[in-house]
DNA sequence: TCAAAAATATACCAATCGGTATATATATAT
DNA sequence: ATATATATATACCGATTGGTATATTTTTGA
């Protein structure tokens, strides 16, 4: 890894959490020097500007949450185990994901929505991969006779990340996990009664 | 209605919907000035600084909201009428709603979550009127004999809302509607097997 | 080791930011 | 009708904004 790719990394990882909690138009270039303690001079040798900053910390802030999700629910083969760890990793982790600002790819949609189309595209994308991710789960647990061959797998997997983030926005605003343990425990629920076989 | 009070609210009429797309620190005071046709020192004549501007226009869009929603269920008198009136005004509003920059809920909670503690409060009191206010329709629905009494009325509430905030944010950042009719259909789904006797 | 290349810091830019003091214009009540 | 109160506009403030040209330092490959 080069310096610059060194810087890079640095730079994201610094700013990953400001993002996240004061979003584009709320983080300003001064943040990004303090936080990183390198001069503008430095972060403009290595991004245009400041949306390209964002939408590299975007990609980051996905990907971490991605990666940890994807860590959590590694150990397990069938895929009935993995839809069930995957709902324990929120259960578990919701406390760690608010600490950094709630989940970047709702922040993101909210911040871009109507101003950043570049930024709304990948959030787009990234909406997709998940819902995909999840869809293959699906499809995996219908190849090993575990869940309904007629299940519409793309759907249910919409259904379930929808659920949950709205439960995401619900805890954060008041500061309690019940609400998205409540939205959980009904994704549970539809595993059980329309799901497993 | 006094002059100063005609201003302050076309200041909030105006400024409504470059709010609830640009988010507070998106939006500047020239945005406000141009929208309305003002001059800063009427602005800060009406308002004491640009948080209050943001916190009466949040308190508008929440409000016109309700008040779109009250009008489209206010027809009907039974609950399991005003549940499914509740459930259409969104399968028929979506579009207007998306128009003026989305949820609003939705987007000052994210936009305030974690940098306006006074907005965050007021998006929390919002919530629980609007979870308080289906639980309600619940109750009456249990008061008529046609839902079940022992129903948890204001976990479904919260259910509900939060199922179709989820399915705003879906569709509002994929462009389209159906994954918002999807989590429509999966409420009045529960209606129908939990819900009703 | 040393020169070329790359990365970072310094110093600056015009524009805009949110906000205010004060002057002017407009309502309002008598 | 007029004096007073209120509302709006003008003109300004220092600070900060995102961004850049250039100098200096550091890294890298020969």
């Amino acid at each position: 890894m080069s310096k610059a790719d060194l810087t890079r990394q640095l730079i994201i990882e610094k700013t990953a959490t400001i993002f996240n909690k004061k979003g584009f138009a709320g983080t300003s270039l001064s943040d990004i020097t303090n936080a990183t303690g390198l001069t503008k001079g430095s972060i403009y040798g290595n991004f245009e500007n400041k949306e390209e900053v964002a939408l590299a910390v975007f990609k980051h802030n996905a990907g971490e949450l991605w990666k940890k999700k994807e860590n959590w629910i590694s150990g397990y083969s069938d895929a009935k185990s993995k839809l069930t760890a995957l709902i324990d990793f929120y259960r578990k982790n919701w406390r760690e994901l608010f600490e950094n600002g709630g989940c970047p790819v709702m922040n993101a949609a909210t911040d871009a929505d109507d101003v950043m189309p570049l930024m709304k595209e990948r959030v787009k994308k990234t909406v997709e991969n998940w819902v995909n991710n999840v869809a293959k789960i699906l499809e995996e647990g219908i190849e090993q006779n575990t869940f309904k061959p007629t299940i519409n797998t793309v759907e249910y997997s919409r259904l379930f990340i929808m659920m949950i983030e709205g439960g995401i926005l619900f805890s954060k605003i008041t500061d309690k996990p019940d609400s998205l343990y409540l939205v959980l425990d009904r994704v549970e629920k539809i595993i059980e009664n329309e799901i497993l076989i």
